[in-house]
DNA sequence: GTACGGCTTGACACCGGCGTCAAGGCAAGG
DNA sequence: CCTTGCCTTGACGCCGGTGTCAAGCCGTAC
């Protein structure tokens, strides 16, 4: 499978593959001239990396998942450096979903306060 | 008041203070050799800049807050401009709420059932 | 021949709020 | 006179994932 046709299949473009494969992530083949062929798995490890992406992750904190469905794995969340990052990630969302709380609220606050006191002048 | 003093008292940054300036929040006069000098009100103004940045703002978003407070309101967000720039925020922010609590089902779930089928192999 | 559509690598652009360095002016104190 | 420490403007770097353009190779079809 060449470049444009995985991209195609995967929903993405040819340039996002090759930042993907720069960084460790996509592996391919070469053709006699230099063409990248990939391996039908691929579409599954790149689908991976887009649902990773989708939800924060980062391409450093998506290798392992990658790695681990390399390894023979049915899923790439199911490998113990994935889980920690799992582990890792959720907590970070955890935060911030705290702290956007927090602002939240103090947005709220704002609002209300200035519906009850309506301003003396706009300029 | 200089620069210095300034950046001091609002616990920022001179290179900060004229950055907002460039965006048209801050507002300096200028001594006869060219430095900025600060009213005593821009500190309020600062102040003001710094926490709609901590709660997710950006500079624009911050403008009318800025105009709220020179036009002589005792607080930023009770002109008109500036609640809708708050009912627009608000809302932007219970959006990506939703999307983060989603995201945090997702990854929940991957972590559950990863700790329910331990992986085959590592590598 | 040449035109076209795939591919290759390399490199710049973007966004936003700064950090940071460069090169220089100004005031004060030794 | 020289240092020190403020200030000035201008400009590049960062982060991260991608768009996009350049210049060129490859193969096929006309």
């Amino acid at each position: 499978m060449l470049i444009g046709e995985l991209a195609e299949l995967a929903g993405t473009s040819p340039r996002t593959l090759r930042y993907y494969e720069e960084h460790g992530l996509v592996r391919a083949r070469r053709d006699a001239n230099g063409y990248r062929q990939y391996d039908d798995g691929e579409l599954r490890v790149v689908h991976e990396i887009r649902s990773l992406l989708a939800s924060g992750f980062g391409l450093d904190d998506i290798r392992p998942f990658v790695e681990c469905l390399r390894a023979g794995n049915n899923a790439g969340h199911v490998c113990p450096d994935s889980v920690a990052v799992l582990r890792r990630k959720i907590a970070e969302v955890d935060d911030y979903l705290g702290q956007l709380t927090e602002v939240r609220r103090r947005l709220h606050d704002q609002l209300d306060q200035a519906l009850e006191n309506p301003c003396r002048r706009t300029l």
